[in-house]
DNA sequence: CCCTGATTCGC
DNA sequence: GCGAATCAGG
């Protein structure tokens, strides 16, 4: 496949929307995430943030770094230092000591109600909750979305347990609730 | 492990 | 110009 003007809109349409490159990649179709960045690298529109004010960032991206990549190819890693991980973690810890975080009331920090989150977003969560593995505490791994469902009083109580998005403790759909972009608060025009 | 974008460089 | 391989990170 090759970059037609319409395939390059809609990835600047997408990329615009905050898409990945992955989703543009498969939305497209024919082509890789990889090629999706590179032509946005190409486009110069790495930056999603090119129409508003010039950040201050200049990004140092150039590191200097004089990438040995001989042939690229086998280029091979020149060598783990790994081993010179002495480190052990200098932890300064100023956590005195603590016992007991949540004392008995609940555990669950944000739960859906009262809070006026996107009903795009919430929708989505009542969507996802129906495939949601519903774990146990202990079925719960590094990538399984914790966000819980139910009372935790009753047996009616399970943890979303789909697969995280990069990072997040919660899926995707349920980072949407729990990290409001900021908007709640919408300032009338009176 | 999953995913993200960033970069390099042979093609 | 293109994009796979790779890097770097969450």
């Amino acid at each position: 496949m090759s970059w037609t003007d319409e395939r390059v809109e809609l990835l600047k349409k997408m990329w615009g929307e905050g898409q990945s490159a992955s989703q543009i990649a498969k939305e497209l179709g024919g082509v890789t995430r990889n090629a999706v960045i590179g032509k946005v690298h190409r486009l110069g529109l790495s930056n999603r943030a090119s129409g508003g004010k010039a950040e201050a960032k200049a990004k140092p991206a150039a590191k200097a770094d004089p990438k040995p990549r001989a042939s690229r190819a086998k280029a091979a890693k020149p060598a783990q230092e790994s081993a010179a991980k002495t480190e052990a973690e200098a932890k300064p810890a100023p956590m005195p000591a603590r016992k007991q975080i949540i004392p008995a009331g609940q555990p669950l920090p944000p739960q859906p109600s009262a809070n006026e989150i996107s009903p795009e977003a919430l929708a989505k969560v009542s969507e996802i909750e129906k495939k949601a593995k519903k774990l146990s505490l202990m079925e719960l791994t590094e990538r399984t979305c914790k966000w819980p469902v139910g009372d935790p009083a009753t047996e009616d109580f399970w943890f979303c347990g789909l697969p995280v998005k990069a990072g997040k403790p919660y899926c995707e759909a349920h980072v949407g609730v729990a990290f409001q972009p900021m908007s709640s608060r919408r300032d009338r025009k009176r």
